[in-house]
DNA sequence: TAAAAATACTCCATAGGTATTTTAT
DNA sequence: ATAAAATACCTATGGAGTATTTTTA
């Protein structure tokens, strides 16, 4: 059974005149009869009762008018939905993300998101590592991830969103918390709060120590900022964390920039290759988002 | 969008292969390429993403391919119902009935509709009088309706189904209850327990007491069966009605046949012209049920 | 280089048009 | 008598076939 031989019958069946329905389709009466007579006899059944005067329905005429209305409304919406997801309009997007962005980059993005794309449904993973994030893409169980370069290797493509630098964090009493700005070789004797070994921010932090001359020491590792941030005010150690990271919630903190800070940038990666036209569409949305200097919004002194 | 360029493309997409699908859709494989590119075209969408070495789905695909096997299953099945309701194998049917049937024919009718046809829905009237389902007969208000003929007028069909006698009942102490036969003239100077006025078992009484000369004197009127058989064995007056109805449930109360009883029937009637399909099924089903005298399964005497 | 999809072309089935007839009110 | 559907016949679009080329793994 045809679509076109069930919108010629509801054209009749709601016109009760083949005159009329013809007209409707754009098209002469005789053909219509036609289609109608056969439509009837693939369904071995009569649909219609014709006299001169009137156009009536039987039983099982009743029944495939209901039912394909219904049908041919699916039909149409099935086409606009392809077409969407075609477009890179629609669909789902599995959005990894590193913790340290869910309060500052993802309300923007996700904002953004449902303002201008509003087919798109946005399926974020939190509380990700890079490594992790990085499998992820390569396995196809993320489309895309918010996540801190450098990526190891290979096949992955990321654009830059933000680029920020480490800064300090002290307990508000800390001697060092006299001077206005740090070296990073001034903490060699200092205990750190640190995030996870694999996070890229450690990563960084690791690099940049060696650089300057020594190895960290661990007194704690958190994988939450919140968590850090909650033993920096205990007095466990220092925390040195993305600037971005800071906004005055404690008076038990005080953060001091770090002199030649080394940078920590934050991207949204993907596989290489060919991403979806909704991966492109997302992708372009969040250009305009990305700018390269630290928060400019909020001022990390003190 | 046409039902055949969907087939196409849910075979590709199963398949994952042009040649494969195009054996399987019974095609030679060129022209089923150019089918699914022109429904490419269609929805400006891409919908597979080949290689020689592979046919993949792209997110439009996916969601075709997952919408388009629900849209062709539900087009079978409509076809299949349209069908099965044309045959008049399917559909509902306002089947009215007067109460006097309720507990003889109706189950053995409904049982049998189950039985022989598992797609029909039947919706029950009961306790209608017969001037009531004539009336819903012509109006279109009911497809069918047993009643007890005759009937007046205009446009109804029937077709009976059982030929019952009226006989009496009379309380246990009656002096009639010593005849073993009654005589409607014996009942002249007796108080009647009747049905209601317009109902079929009182016209043929009221009609046999004026030929056997005299106006039957009503006591009270019951609708129902179990309300006269009530009133009858509280002595209030005595009772007339077709032996089907008796079965011993009350010592209280005697039946006796009667003489050149008169009859009524049982019949199941229709608009006259063109019955459905399925109305022509059922009363098909309906005609071996039928008999002419009286219940055999029971003996209506003493 | 080999398997598979795309292209080029040909053909014919059938959807749709026009002219006319039949039918029911 | 007339409005409307059915019939008869014709045309041409496009779906499907065969032969061949292109592509990429």
């Amino acid at each position: 059974m045809d679509t076109r031989l069930l919108r010629y019958f509801v054209a009749v069946a709601e016109e009760r005149h083949f005159g009329r329905a013809a007209q409707r389709l754009h098209m002469a009466q005789p053909p219509l009869s036609q289609q109608i007579k056969q439509l009837e006899e693939q369904l071995d059944t009569q649909l219609l009762v014709r006299t001169t005067r009137k156009v009536e329905l039987t039983p099982a005429g009743e029944l495939l008018l209901a039912r394909a209305r219904v049908l041919l409304l699916e039909l149409e919406q099935l086409e606009r939905d392809v077409r969407l997801v075609g477009q890179g309009a629609a669909g789902v997007i599995r959005l990894g993300s590193t913790g340290s962005a869910t309060f500052r980059l993802m309300p923007r993005l996700i904002e953004a998101a449902a303002a201008q794309m509003p087919g798109l449904q946005l399926t974020v993973r939190g509380e990700m590592l890079t490594p992790q994030m990085t499998e992820a893409l390569a396995e196809g169980r993320l489309d895309l991830a918010i996540l801190r370069p450098p990526v190891s290797g290979q096949d992955i493509e990321y654009m830059l969103l933000e680029r920020d630098r480490l800064s300090v964090v002290l307990p508000a009493g800390h001697p060092l918390a006299a001077e206005p700005e740090l070296e990073l070789a001034g903490l060699r004797h200092e205990k750190f709060i640190c995030y996870p070994q694999s996070s890229a921010v450690n990563t960084v932090l690791v690099e940049a120590c060696r650089r300057a001359g020594f190895v960290p020491a661990v007194a704690q590792e958190a994988s939450e900022t919140s968590t850090l941030l909650s033993f920096v005010a205990a007095g466990l150690g220092i925390g040195v964390l993305p600037m971005s990271q800071y906004f005055p919630h404690d008076t038990k903190l005080v953060f001091r920039p770090l002199r030649n800070a080394p940078a920590v940038d934050l991207a949204i990666a993907w596989k290489a290759g060919n991403p979806s036209a909704l991966v492109r569409n997302f992708l372009e949305l969040c250009a305009p988002l990305a700018f390269t200097e630290g928060p400019s919004d909020e001022d990390p002194a003190d």
